[in-house]
DNA sequence: TTCTCTGTTTTG
DNA sequence: CAAAACAGAGA
């Protein structure tokens, strides 16, 4: 049970090395055992790897539910489409492209920031190439340190949370924020002060955060997006539907959010 | 359908 | 308070 996503990662690739990032202070994956071989170097480029040759990644419990699709070994890289891709997969492949190129595209929201660089890590290779199938969105990279340590559906965090409106992009409607951000252009304003000064990392191009597995040349301005984007790789689908009869497994939040609310399936303990 | 971005919320 | 996770939107 717990094991999922070390298993995955077992199975999937050797070794892991490990690297332990904090991206922005967390300390999530660890993995255990895993031996650096090349450097990974993502992109080589020159950020900085650090890669740790044999961090620990235990990562805690993996899901409880979770999973029992084993997904494993999805190869997890479905290549799709790359159209742009190909741009990743050069990163892929070697270290050698660039690994933050951000490539702005916006996304949905304007992304540009970037902001610190917190941790940089690489696990080896979990499964396999690291973005080998990905999907071409665009490069995005990174994840946070914990992944899914609570993946599973029980826990619905209790949030309440409150659609703060989004009216442009940004979430938080001129009345309920607070705080705006300095940044010209941006005119977004939000709940805290905080998340103001985070929220410059957008306009940055910055990406600290960056994909342990090897081959993979992503890099990241949020953590969780590195944690998420993590899953990718190990085929990991640590949120999954405890009612009865469902069972579907999702390896992100929001898809297991959507569906949840879609369904109704809260399952039980977490009724949100 | 998959995956990323990011603002908010929850948890520690 | 910081870090982690969620949730919603969108490509």
């Amino acid at each position: 049970m717990d094991h999922q996503i070390m298993e995955e990662v077992n199975m999937t690739n050797e070794p892991g090395n490990l690297t332990q990032y904090n991206s922005e202070g967390q300390h999530g994956i660890q993995i255990e055992n895993v031996v650096i071989e090349e450097s990974c170097t993502n992109d080589g480029s020159g950020d900085e790897e650090h890669i740790l040759s044999n961090v620990a990644m235990t990562n805690q419990p993996p899901p409880p539910s979770t999973v029992e699709s084993s997904e494993i070994p999805r190869e997890i890289c479905p290549v799709e489409d790359l159209s742009n891709g190909a741009e990743d997969l050069e990163n892929m492949d070697s270290n050698k492209v660039n690994p933050n190129q951000p490539k702005k595209q916006k996304r949905k929201r304007k992304r540009e920031g970037g902001q610190k660089t917190e941790d940089k890590f690489y696990f080896d290779s979990f499964i396999r190439s690291p973005c080998e199938g990905l999907r071409p969105r665009a490069k995005k990279d990174g994840s946070t340190g914990a992944d899914t340590n609570k993946p599973v559906v029980e826990k619905p965090m209790a949030k309440t949370r409150k659609p703060a409106d989004t009216s442009d992009e940004g979430r938080a409607t001129p009345s309920q924020a607070q705080t705006g951000c300095p940044h010209e252009g941006c005119g977004k304003k939000f709940s805290s002060h905080k998340y103001a000064m985070l929220h410059q990392r957008v306009h940055d191009d910055e990406r600290p955060l960056k994909c342990p597995w090897k081959g993979c040349s992503m890099s990241f301005k949020w953590a969780w997006a590195r944690t998420e984007h993590v899953r990718v790789h190990t085929g990991a689908r640590p949120y999954q539907c405890k009612v009865e009869g469902c069972g579907l497994s999702f390896r992100f939040v929001s898809d297991f959010s959507r569906h949840r609310r879609k369904t109704g399936h809260y399952v039980n303990n977490t009724p949100k």
